[in-house]
DNA sequence: CTGAAAGCGCTTACAG
DNA sequence: CTGAAAGCGCTTACAG
């Protein structure tokens, strides 16, 4: 590999002439015939600046770590990956590199102790609520950030403590779905949450309650279901609820991939979507308008919630800017799983 | 930030020794009251060594340079996610980071080499092939990885130069699809290919022609179709050929993703899937069964690939070995979506 | 316009 | 068992 010293070797010029043409080639610096020299040495030596060296002098690492406090895959989410996306297409356009360091550990915050292990000196961070972290999990890992002194900022996530640059994804005015089943005639909701202690779920229960309430519609504890935000586990829970009676006309999902272990129970349970019970999902997954039938589903700008911590992740790095928040609202796409109950 | 000097100030020793017990705690180099003092200052000033400065001086870094040639979303495409998933929880296991440096550029070897600029330092590299891979692009990209000189594995390309490691998703004995159609009676069958340039077309293409040519039967140009991996172009290829008559009894694909645009065609079309056209897919990507009917499919072992790679990169990093290839052979599925063909 | 020197935060022989 | 010193490959004042 070649060095920098070998650069200049080559090109009879000091280190410093070839380092400082490196960072911007129509420096004044350097002479017109010795920057000739100079490129010539990096082409025949395939010369690459060392991304620590160059990190360590500069203190700038153009690299964001990626931090999903979560052990196992993290790529298999669907979800994630297209927060993801929105994240890496901004950053790169910006000369970001994303770095996922290694997970290891069961209690959220420990797993995220293990991976600031590996990523000290890294520019900034993007921290992940997943489907584990309770709400004080994520409470005590933002204060463990917020002691490592990086700006970061925080997406998946309930609004939090204020002092905390965060992405929000909320359910927004057009998209409540218990409202517009209720207005449809239903009256014997469930809701399939993801997992008892997420904030997500917690937040999905109070709004569906409280929306409830407004219609003096009670949604039953025993309605209120938890498919830990997995196809067969959601599948499992509807099927558990359907052998206690089937008295249900409609379920609200909190993720597409739940709606679909529904749709598989009801089937097994010979219940017709929509016409016995209405189904509604949630994030417009791919598959979501390719379902039978084409599910209707709270649509949230997943893509857009990435760029947008990337966006504020450069403004907190150039400014130290925090308690930035940003609100995403959703919208209900109506399609072929919800209808109108039908006496039975 | 603290740093190293920091804590053996704090603790009233010398660096070395702070950087010694750091690397092994039941080192004999470091008295046991030092020892206590400086786990003292270390969590009192939640001391975390730099990772840029560690990988320098120790001239092992810890990183993995993940390399997909290709400027946009990388997490979008769910199987490049699959082989991704395999490749973390392996090398996490043994403590590396995931890196993904910024991809400019549009011909896939200029983005390898801007990515390269970003990645100089790193232990290894995984290079994925991607549908804008043209066979000669991925031997050039091999050839700059060769002259780097540091440990990588290719993934997601048919089979290359002997000298690259290399982890290859190969059809298999147990997964002829076309064999499969055959043999249910089928004799004219069109393939929905991938992108015209791509290895992995090319070779499907040779394959299914090949097979074919076995049963004295034509594989037709008309009936070669792209669909670029994406379900809306191939959703349209499909509508294309159909207008041109539908004496069409079976489609081949190339992914998942595309079978669901032949469905999508099919049905636009009013043609129903077994009965008129038999459609198979491949990957056994998630969705696949909870289509309507459910995906028969070349199930392929993707998330072991991942591992697979985690696993031959591992072993170049220590021993330096290359020309490594694992064969992984896929299956097929036959669910609802295959049938005997009907005359009409 | 140019080079020699010090420094980024670690680690690793080396001498005691 | 311990510390002082040199080095990893860069960059950045500094002096000319």
């Amino acid at each position: 590999m070649a060095r920098i010293r070998d650069i200049a070797a080559r090109a009879g010029v000091s280190e410093a002439a070839v380092s400082i043409y490196l960072r911007d080639n129509d420096t004044r610096r350097v002479g017109g015939e010795r920057k000739r020299k100079i490129d010539e040495a990096i082409r025949e030596l395939e010369y690459r600046p060392n991304t620590f060296a160059r990190a360590l002098s500069r203190a700038k690492s153009f690299t964001i770590g990626v931090l999903v406090p979560y052990e196992g895959p993290v790529f298999r989410s669907s979800f994630l990956n297209e927060i993801v996306s929105g994240l890496q297409t901004r950053l790169f356009r910006n000369g970001y590199s994303l770095a996922f360091p290694p997970a290891s550990g069961v209690r959220s915050p420990v797993v995220l102790k293990n991976q600031l292990d590996h990523a000290s000196g890294f520019d900034g961070y993007v921290l992940f609520g997943t489907r584990f972290c309770s709400r004080g999990d994520m409470e005590e890992n933002a204060a463990m950030l917020e002691r490592v002194g990086i700006p970061f900022v925080m997406a998946n996530m309930p609004e939090l403590t204020p002092s905390v640059n965060q992405v929000i994804l909320r359910e927004g005015p057009k998209a409540n779905p218990i409202r517009y089943l209720l207005d449809l005639g239903h009256r014997r909701i469930a809701l399939m949450a993801g997992r008892e202690e997420s904030p997500d779920s917690l937040e999905g229960i109070d709004q569906a309650a409280e929306t409830c309430g407004q219609y003096h519609v009670e949604l039953a504890a025993e309605d209120i279901l938890f498919g830990d935000y997995e196809l067969s586990i959601a599948r499992s829970a509807m099927l558990t609820r359907l052998a206690r009676g089937s008295d249900l006309t409609a379920v609200y999902c909190l993720s597409d991939t739940m709606a679909m272990g529904v749709y598989e129970a009801l089937s097994e349970a010979n219940l017709d979507v929509p016409s016995d019970v209405s189904v509604i999902g949630r994030n417009d997954s791919f598959f979501a308008r390719l379902l039978t039938p084409p599910l209707t589903t709270v649509q949230r700008p997943l893509y857009e919630a990435g760029s947008q911590c990337a966006e504020v992740l450069l403004r907190a790095m150039e400014s130290g800017r925090s308690g930035m928040k940003v609100y995403l609202d959703g919208s209900l796409l109506v399609r072929g799983s919800t209808a109108v109950p039908s006496e039975r």
